[in-house]
DNA sequence: AACGAGTAGTTGAACGTTGTAGTAATGAGG
DNA sequence: CCTCATTACTACAACGTTCAACTACTCGTT
């Protein structure tokens, strides 16, 4: 059923021949992909069912509520999350319009904006908690065993360094 | 600095306290998140500037050029691509427009819809295999041991299996 | 053979994201 | 103290995705 769809790789630039990834490589990196997918989609939609609020904004909430002072500059913010400012601008934007957060410019830096989570947003943020953490368990840790949980923390970060070094 | 954002949880339906994550899960959890995040968001950015194809398209060419004949119906594509049926309609009408691929009522099912793979897309596809496979070696494949690697593959099956099972 | 229920795919509008510019503030060198 | 480079964020437009109809076909009943 799976032909291997090509044989005669092309010429990568100068005489950097392909190894191309080997059954098992193959199959571990589809799974990934394949269950990446599942996950989040099942997740988000649990999430969103439950609560009204995406993943995203989710974790803007939660790494607000964890800020000394509930205060983080937009650029940090960002950063944690793996957003583009324009992105994080305007998700902030549209949670400021329904009350969850706040911005203002930064006092020590007055290129910077400080986005603030409000009581709104935590009280927010409270109520969905649950939802949400019943739903990581039923979907990711119910499925694993403790030692498959925590490897695969240990693998994700080894992952996460690796791509960050590649470009620094 | 990082304070428990939470500690009284709201009530859940009937009776049902949430058990919160202790702090392994929480680290292996926010490493899954991250990493993921930063994981796809650089391979997106090595084919999209090396090839100007996304991560979705490459998916497409790839299960199109496994198929017998390099047809699928839509919707098993959809299916392996844990796509909305509408998002791959749109998917595959842009490539559709850039001669990737075409569509073509089934003969079997008056109501299903042929996707087949042109010669121009199987081109394309040759063309950016080298330059995904380099990547993924790189971003994935150069972070783990081979056994972490197949570790992760299991775990992830799972996970896609305990998922689908938990929505049948 | 005609109905209704169910399945397959498309459409269009609303929404969210990305990329490219643009504005504003800081800070180093002349 | 003025410029130029740098950093921080926002605005706008192009693009992609989602959601809710809608069309078209199939299949089991009656």
């Amino acid at each position: 059923m799976t032909q291997t769809p090509i044989d005669t790789p092309t010429q990568t630039p100068p005489g950097a021949e392909v190894r191309w990834l080997d059954a098992e490589q193959q199959a571990a990196w589809r799974a990934l992909l394949t269950g990446t997918s599942v996950l989040f989609e099942a997740l988000g939609r649990d999430l969103e069912h439950g609560t009204g609020l995406s993943l995203h904004e989710y974790e803007v909430l939660v790494r607000l509520s964890e800020a000394p002072g509930r205060v983080l500059r937009m650029s940090v913010l960002a950063e944690e999350l793996v957003h583009s400012r324009s992105r994080l601008t305007h998700t902030v934007s549209r949670m400021e319009r329904d009350g969850l957060v706040s911005r203002c410019s930064s006092s020590q830096d007055g290129r910077g904006v400080d986005c603030m989570l409000t009581d709104a947003g935590m009280a927010r943020l409270e109520e969905a908690a649950p939802v949400h953490v019943a739903s990581v368990r039923r979907r990711l840790i119910g499925a694993l065993s403790r030692e498959q949980l925590l490897d695969l923390g240990v693998a994700f970060n080894q992952i996460d360094d690796a791509v960050r070094a590649h470009r620094s």
